[in-house]
RNA sequence: GCCCGAGUGGUGGAAUUGGUAGACACGUUGGACUUAAAAUCCAAUUCUAAUUAAAUUGGAGUGCCGGUUCGAGUCCGGCCUCGGGUACCA
């Protein structure tokens, strides 16, 4: 027997995959390019979950079908291989992380090789490779140099569980994104970023790209700008200004108190004596809230008066200031001038503490909320009386310029961005210490190495675990022959992702992370599939990069991915749970309604399926689908289950439907007897059905590749087997076009088809049909007729005469079920819709 | 709360510009082949009513309510539910 046998034929050609190089990337650069992109993984030692297969595949489609269109393609894989796991279980058990990293990474190669994936192997990366991270180092210098690096002391979300600060996105619900272990407060020296320099190019330059719009929102959410006015506030008896970032402007009228966060750097300066003690206490209650506290505790705002009163600039009453931790010190300046009027959180505090309020905005007729942040005129507000928002904002602002108290202003949510972290296993920085001062090391040292270290935990004292590499630490200035000491902080895992796809494209380049000739050719990346998860964290952080290097001359492009899609999240398998919690098959319950509910019992049943976790249980591995059913199949399914970017639920049923349409049509092309092209398959001419089955395939696999819709591309492949094996005889060059459209989809099994049918190279560079327009055309058009908008009967008209209206109404009033409706009606209206519909509208006689 | 996205058969989904809703699969049911099973092949499968041996014919139907249109899954207005993001950002 020589049925489908996916198993067999799958290491065949894997093997000749490698060994052949049939996917290394053409460094000649006269044709098109086409630069795909997978988010690389972080090797974990769990290995492959489905879900990693499903942009993979949809990437390697793409690439495979690019391929035989004629483009240069470059489709990548490596590793972001620093990272918490590996050094977790190095604290546990002493092995080096680069052990468990180089085990993970051989686990995840053998496992993306058995998927048949199109990657270039001579181009594998890896982020703790020293010959990688010596140019994460080295971009790093480039920012130090450009002032883009700082050291600050920041109050960070230090995390005692893990031993390290977390950036803000690493925090969620106040608890550690990885683990959920809770997080404080620090003041600590951390490298920072500015990104923030970049805020306005971050976001102005999301308008070109083509991503989904809602991921651009989440970045323009993220950025968050937004324009209104910094107002001085002079303090009363004090030579201090307050100044204060606002939107709304044209309220200052209604600005009847301040409010300053409690770790501003005037609260001591300007609290008065009596307040002295009231305002201490409030400092170190606030103080010892953990982040996770300050969040719960929203709904009650605290504040406590100092003392001081401020002026204010529009009307010259003087105000009284406090300090309250519902003003965050890290936006605008710190302060606010509060307009309890126009701002429910003023509002709120206005009351709880008895505050005056003054409206300066007109309410709409029949409002009877609190704070009123809707449009209309102002009021009480003495030259800005009747002026609608927009122009009450620009006058106020004149005033203030002119007055010296104030400009129009423009602030940013997003932060600076922490980029230190208390751990081993990262980029150790190129900096070292001399006389307290931060320096970089000279470019000639890169890469700098991580030293080997006993101990893989922090010191006890919160240094971080290179400290305890002493001799490591302890080095001198080769300038100046001083005593230095080696930073011991080490760089975050997204250091090595926001540059990657660049050193893919000259790999082993050693004048600079990429070479400028190649980067001219191949970038932008044309297509980048990875998960929603990195929205804003990676991309942004790549995004910025990626400008810092064109603003220092090193790249030619602006903007690094210039089609992004996020693949979505595959789910276990479908779960019935009734509601004590027990788990039901499929044949245990029925529809009813609305919902599902037990037969038995008629009890209602919950129906849905769950995210994949080993807590649950449900967790596909692929590599027990590949035994079961082969690579193909995998692949195919992955592709069949809807679109790519949705989420949806796994369901190995499905896995056997494709399985089974490989069968289909591999019995259609072979022998089983013989193992031979079957005898159906010969060299006569098609028939012009057959030319129209195939040339539907051609058109809708091609327009559906090109727009990532592959589970219909999969469809009209199915359907083309259906129809030919109906047929007596196949045309061979029917079949192997049909061959050719598959084999981006399933290209081991495609292979060894292309093989069967007598050709010797691999299928991977055959050329890609085009489908001829003149082959789809049907002899008769069939015209569905409706009267008054229902679907009554239908009518097959000649095609040449198709389009001609007067004829084709004709016809559709003869018909038979028609006619009858025409009897007791007249006709009031007649739509023609050409190659479309025919719809009578009728009136009773 | 705010910003996105999505609701279509028992299930995953299709219908891309408003034009026969349910392609293609899964599942289920019946049949063929088989000593039997698996595999395979054939047929049926939105709900509902009538009648029937079959065919057929009618009504309803794309989360809910309303609108625009000869015609709405698709466009507009108002809701509901679910998913994602974000949250004292002044």
């Amino acid at each position: 027997m020589h049925s489908y046998n996916p198993s067999a034929i799958e290491t065949k050609w894997q093997k000749y995959w490698l060994e052949n190089k049939t996917f290394k990337t053409p460094t000649d650069t006269s044709k098109p390019k086409f630069y795909v992109l997978d988010m690389f993984p972080y090797p974990s030692g769990s290995g492959l979950h489905v879900g990693h297969p499903e942009g993979y595949t949809a990437t390697d489609i793409v690439a495979r079908y690019k391929r035989m269109n004629g483009f240069n393609v470059l489709h990548p894989m490596g590793w972001d291989a620093f990272g918490l796991p590996a050094e977790q279980y190095a604290v546990k058990t002493g092995t080096h992380p680069k052990i468990t990293t180089e085990k993970n990474v051989n686990k995840f190669r053998e496992q993306l090789q058995a998927i048949g994936f199109s990657y270039d192997w001579d181009r594998e990366i890896n982020t703790t490779d020293p010959d990688y991270f010596k140019w994460t180092q080295w971009i790093f210098l480039k920012l130090f140099e450009r002032g883009l690096a700082y050291e600050d002391e920041v109050a960070v979300n230090w995390c005692p569980e893990l031993g390290t600060v977390l950036a803000n996105e690493e925090v969620i619900d106040g608890k550690s994104e990885v683990g959920g272990y809770p997080v404080v407060r620090k003041p600590m020296r951390q490298w920072v970023l500015k990104i923030t320099e970049y805020a306005e190019r971050l976001l102005n330059d999301l308008e070109d790209l083509d991503w989904p719009e809602s991921l651009k929102d989440m970045q323009r959410n993220w950025i968050g700008k937004s324009i209104g006015a910094e107002v001085d506030f002079q303090i009363k008896d004090h030579n201090d200004k307050l100044t204060v970032f606002t939107t709304r402007p044209d309220t200052i009228f209604g600005a009847t108190y301040m409010v300053i966060a409690p770790e501003h750097r005037l609260v001591n300066e300007i609290t008065t004596d009596d307040q002295k003690d009231a305002v201490a206490k409030y400092r170190a209650e606030v103080e010892l809230k953990s982040d996770l506290e300050r969040q719960e505790l929203t709904k009650e705002k605290t504040g406590v008066f100092t003392g001081a009163y401020a002026i204010n600039p529009a009307n010259g009453k003087e105000v009284p200031i406090w300090i309250a931790d519902y003003v965050l010190v890290s936006y605008g300046t710190g302060a606010i001038m509060a307009v309890p009027a126009q701002d429910e959180r003023d509002w709120e505090f206005a009351e709880k503490y008895d505050l005056e309020i003054v409206r300066t905005v007109q309410p709409e007729e029949g409002f009877e909320g609190k704070a009123y942040t809707g449009n209309g005129p102002a009021i009480n507000s003495d030259f800005l009386n009747g002026l609608k928002i927009k122009e009450a904002k620009q006058k106020i602002i004149r005033f203030l310029e002119e007055k010296g108290a104030g400009k129009k202003a423009v602030n940013y949510k997003l932060r600076d961005w922490l980029f230190s972290r208390q751990r081993y296993w990262g980029e150790p920085f190129p900096i070292i210490h001399v006389d307290g001062e931060a320096k970089a090391i000279s470019k000639d040292e890169l890469p700098l190495e991580l030293p080997e270290v006993e101990k893989y935990e922090p010191t006890g004292n919160g240094e971080p675990p290179l400290a305890n590499a002493t001799e490591w630490v302890k080095t001198t200035d080769p300038e100046t022959g001083k005593e230095a000491i080696r930073e011991t902080n080490t760089m975050p895992q997204w250091a090595g992702s926001c540059w990657y796809y660049l050193r893919y494209i000259s790999p082993d380049f050693d004048g600079g992370p990429v070479d400028p000739d190649y980067e001219k050719y191949w970038m932008p990346v044309d297509l980048y599939i990875g998960g929603a998860e990195h929205a804003v964290l990676h991309l942004l952080y790549a995004r910025f990069w990626h400008k810092v290097l064109y603003d220092c001359g090193i790249l030619s492009t602006k903007e690094p991915f210039q089609k992004l899609v996020n693949q979505g999240m595959i789910l276990g398998e479908m779960e019935y749970t009734s509601k004590d919690g027990k788990k039901l098959s499929d044949d245990e319950v029925e529809k009813k309604g609305d919902g599902f509910v037990e037969k038995s019992t008629g009890a209602k049943v919950e129906a849905r399926a769950h995210k994949m976790s080993k807590s649950r249980g449900n967790v596909i591995n692929p590599d027990n689908i590949i035994a079961q059913y082969g690579a193909d199949s995998l692949r195919l399914y992955e592709m069949f289950m809807g679109p790519l970017e949705q989420v949806k639920p796994w369901s190995t049923k499905g896995v056997e439907g494709v399985n089974r349409f490989l069968n289909r049509a591999w019995r259609l092309l072979i022998n089983e007897d013989s193992g031979e092209l079957n005898s159906k398959i010969n060299d006569g001419e098609p028939t012009k059905d057959q030319l129209k089955v195939l040339h539907e395939a051609i058109k809708k696999v091609t327009e559906d590749i090109e727009s990532l819709r592959f589970n219909t591309a999969i469809s009209s492949l199915m359907i083309f087997t259906n129809e030919a094996n109906q047929w007596n005889t196949i045309p061979k060059s029917i079949a192997q076009d049909f061959v050719i459209l598959l084999s981006p989809f399933a290209p081991h099994f495609c292979e060894e088809l292309w093989k069967l049918m007598g050709n010797n190279d691999s299928i991977a560079y055959a050329e890609w049909p085009e489908f001829v327009e003149e082959y789809l055309k049907e002899d008769s058009i069939l015209y569905p007729i409706q009267i008054n908008g229902k679907v009554r009967s239908e009518i097959n008209i000649p095609s040449d005469k198709a389009m001609d209206k007067e004829f084709v109404l004709e016809q559709a009033k003869q018909e038979e079920k028609i006619k009858e409706y025409l009897e007791s009606s007249e006709i009031i209206k007649e739509i023609f819709v050409p190659k479309r519909i025919i719809n009578l509208v009728l009136k009773p006689r």
